[in-house]
DNA sequence: CCTAACGGGAACGTGC
DNA sequence: CGCACGTTCCCGTTAG
């Protein structure tokens, strides 16, 4: 079923021309066009339900039919990828793997990299996906919970499935039309490459990452204006 | 020791 | 052309 999956979205939903550029220094606009579309970086500090699942691994709950993932990042304890070490505290690596994150003031944006308006992109028409917004997808994906999980979805942790992560890996190989096929190997490699530039981070637990706030942010009003209506 | 996961340099591709 | 964003290789390090 992952591969029909795969079949019907690799059409994606490229309608809106939206164009739009601009410079490729950081303004404090922050839109971007993700998947073709419009796309605006700012806060809605609405929060609705918070489906936070552990470890769910080969379960399927019912609820978990939420495509429209609304977390509540009130409480989130600021990811400081601190260029390389994120705002791991070995957190989720004892006890329920379920706790706050120390917050941090240092959270914003200092070194070489000007992610002030979290310049994604310099937008154009149709920005190729980006790694990070198909694992963020996968993950509201139901179907994709043997191969990536929440693993609190409120503060952006996730995991992938040792044993499926090959899986994965392969499908956002296949999307993004490569020539060769993606292993978790490569893939990894481009999410360590995320933590330089503050979209993803690394934290201490065994195949488990974070969103960083922003891009979490990012992600959630992405799906809420996409998909709320 | 062995293996899985991790980390990162470096060359290379592609789209913009 | 140069840059962003990976992709592909490859090899060293760590943890269990």
């Amino acid at each position: 079923m992952i591969e029909e999956y795969l079949q019907e979205h690799s059409v994606e939903v490229m309608s809106a021309p939206c164009v739009q550029r601009r410079g490729q220094e950081e303004h404090s606009m922050a839109e971007n066009s993700w998947s073709g579309r419009a796309y605006e970086w700012h806060y809605s500090g609405v929060l609705g339900t918070d489906e936070t699942h552990e470890q769910p691994q080969q379960q399927q709950q019912q609820q978990q039919q939420t495509w429209l993932c609304q977390f509540s990042h009130n409480e989130w304890g600021h990811c400081q990828y601190d260029r390389n070490q994120c705002s791991d505290s070995d957190s989720l690596s004892t006890s329920s793997g379920c706790q706050e994150f120390p917050p941090s003031p240092t959270s914003d944006r200092k070194g070489p990299i000007a992610y002030d308006s979290m310049a994604l992109a310099p937008l154009s028409g149709k920005r190729k996906e980006r790694l990070f917004q198909f694992l963020y997808e996968m993950l509201q994906t139901p179907d994709m919970r043997s191969c990536i999980w929440w693993v609190q979805s409120n503060n952006g942790t996730f995991q992938f499935s040792s044993q499926n992560k090959e899986k994965l890996a392969e499908m956002w190989g296949r999307r993004k039309g490569n020539r060769k096929t993606m292993t978790y190997q490569k893939m990894a490699r481009a999410l360590r490459n995320y933590s330089r530039t503050g979209e993803i981070c690394k934290v201490k637990r065994k195949l488990t990452y974070q969103f960083t706030e922003r891009t979490l942010r990012g992600l959630q009003n992405n799906s809420q204006r996409f998909m709320g209506s």
